[in-house]
DNA sequence: CTGAAAGCGCTTACAG
DNA sequence: CTGAAAGCGCTTACAG
């Protein structure tokens, strides 16, 4: 049915030499054994016939597939794309291809993917979806699977990552209300099984500590996902716990949007009545009403670096783990007003 | 390095039967060329083992790499991550994965892009970047490389695609408008090169015309581009042309969203100076302000699909080629408003 | 019903 | 510097 590709036989007839000869000739690392005058007709050769070396027929040889494993948890999840672009890019730049798999956030199904990809001997495995105890990761170890977790930090040791200085952003966050004038702040928290969530949650409290508030544990509230009816729900708790809180610090713009739906439903108005403040700074928030005031983290870079981590592993360059910490910024919108005045003095 | 994971010839030799006798067992096309008993054998050494067959290496014997393309413009476009969702998920069933590429608008990257999905020997190609008239389509015609386009329509025959009733989805957002009292109504276009630019815009004609409604030239102007940037420009094109309109219907929620941009501009006010209608209904329209009255596509479905119409022509079950039609549904929110008196006399 | 052989398109020790 | 051979992990005519 379809034409063919040429092969390197096809090449090494053509320009009469062994297939072997036309193999070290196109290869760079092993350009330097072949004559010059050999490799510059074999490379005419291979022009005129449109060869294309067949990637897994290669891979198959040299035991490696060219394919690294993303496992994340929706890639519908706006905060997703750009990072997966960043990583896209940054792979195909060098040959590697990626397979992602959109996990969902259930544990058991993890698993299960990382065994087809497993199946698919991927070199390496981008995870986003990691807890702090993950299964998959131990798996990863235990099959000495190059592996880098992005956005998410693991406890088992000897796992690269790229993150964010989430310690920093929530301040920033923090700081901006109480300049504010605010003092009744929450927190939207995410779920404690991930380490964006608990390290948030530390980042509040250490922030308050920072700005001489006094914690109130009953202002911290936690969803049970990072997703929007998720925050919509924690942030009627905490509303209904703490009905004088002036701001909210939400661990994650969905959260925050949330938030803007439970707001809508007590009736109140944000940032009239209440300010919020997200984290992240997705795609189109400048754009919800009101425009969310965020903390802004660099989605592509992570993707970027991420694919950089994994690929300085899985040739072996890189002698000990590290991790990349990308920093954050503050983006003030309109989400975030002056406290006021009778609500800073109840 | 890394531990191995199982071959079929250690399959065979724990079940103590010859390697070809696995690879019929185990697939179930051949399976019953071997006896039940064999096979009950093979299966339990084959799980006790951990085996997985390897997908590449059969992959290079059969002549297929069980890699689909998929390239589009830009997954951070939020059209795509639920059309991607819907290709992925189906695929994935089948044991097939894709491989995305990011294209961009350059035609000539496209073509290089295709040259690469070549080199990796795709079983197909799902194209949502196709123009009416598209090299990269020529070439897989050629090829005979079996191609679905997606939201996209192609000049020449025999490609399949999936895409939306475009011409019933613009009417619906034209009879929204009319039966609001508006009817100084201007298009604000995709570019013409897109199938969905040409279709959506032939539709708004229609529609005036079944509303009873004259057109008028200076009331549809297009953009270059699908993206927020290209909606504000054209929008303030619009406006500046006629300034007397009162509805604006975009061929897309990102040229609405643009449009938006360029009302808050020029100082007028949506509803209340003037009705926006997009089309898609991306994830967050409704948390915009205004939330985005638009036209809904189903783009999960879509998604699905396009991947069904793949592997159907992949696996030469489809003699003729045909088109998936899906219905769009208006989403009425609160970017329309009832035309202001005074506007309607003018 | 099962086995032995050939081969998919490469790469890479091993000779020379 | 180049060639011949073996082999990566499979599948599939071909025998029996």
């Amino acid at each position: 049915m379809r034409r063919p590709r040429a092969t390197i036989r096809q090449v090494a007839e053509a320009a009469g030499v062994h297939a072997s000869t036309v193999s070290r000739a196109l290869n760079p690392e092993t350009r330097t054994m072949v004559s010059e005058e050999v490799v510059r007709r074999i490379e005419r050769v291979a022009l005129d016939l449109g060869y294309q070396p067949h990637g897994m027929a290669a891979g198959l040889r040299r035991q490696r597939s060219m394919a690294v494993g993303v496992i994340l948890p929706d890639i519908t999840n706006p905060v997703f794309p750009p990072i997966l672009r960043g990583i896209e890019d940054t792979l195909s730049s060098v040959g590697f291809f990626s397979i992602v798999a959109n996990a969902g956030d259930d544990p058991e199904r993890h698993l299960a993917i990382l065994d087809q990809m497993l199946a698919r001997r991927v070199d390496g495995l981008i995870l986003a979806t990691a807890r702090r105890r993950d299964a998959v990761v131990e798996r990863c170890l235990a099959e000495e699977l190059p592996l880098v977790t992005i956005n998410r930090t693991v406890e088992q040791p000897g796992v690269c990552a790229v993150v964010n200085d989430d310690q920093r952003g929530i301040r920033m966050a923090v700081e901006h209300v109480v300049e504010l004038g605010h003092r009744r702040i929450g927190h939207l928290g995410g779920p404690q099984e991930l380490s964006t969530g608990f390290g948030r949650a530390e980042g509040f409290r250490a922030a308050l500590r920072g700005a001489g508030i006094d914690l109130e544990p009953r202002r911290m509230v936690f969803a049970d996902a990072y997703s929007r009816p998720a925050g919509r729900i924690a942030a009627l708790e905490l509303l209904g716990r703490e009905p004088k809180l002036t701001a909210i610090v939400a661990a994650n713009d969905l959260l925050a949007l949330g938030a803007y739906d439970a707001l809508r439903e007590r009736g109140l108005r944000c940032p009239d009545n209440l300010s919020v403040v997200g984290y992240n700074d997705m795609p189109l928030m400048d754009l919800v009403d009101p425009p969310l005031t965020t903390v802004r983290i660099q989605h592509l870079v992570m993707g970027q670096q991420a694919a950089r981590l994994l690929l300085d592993q899985m040739q072996g360059r890189s002698p000990a783990a590290y991790d990349v910490v990308l920093k954050p910024e503050l983006v003030v919108r309109a989400s975030t007003a002056r406290v006021a005045r009778e609500a800073a003095a109840a």
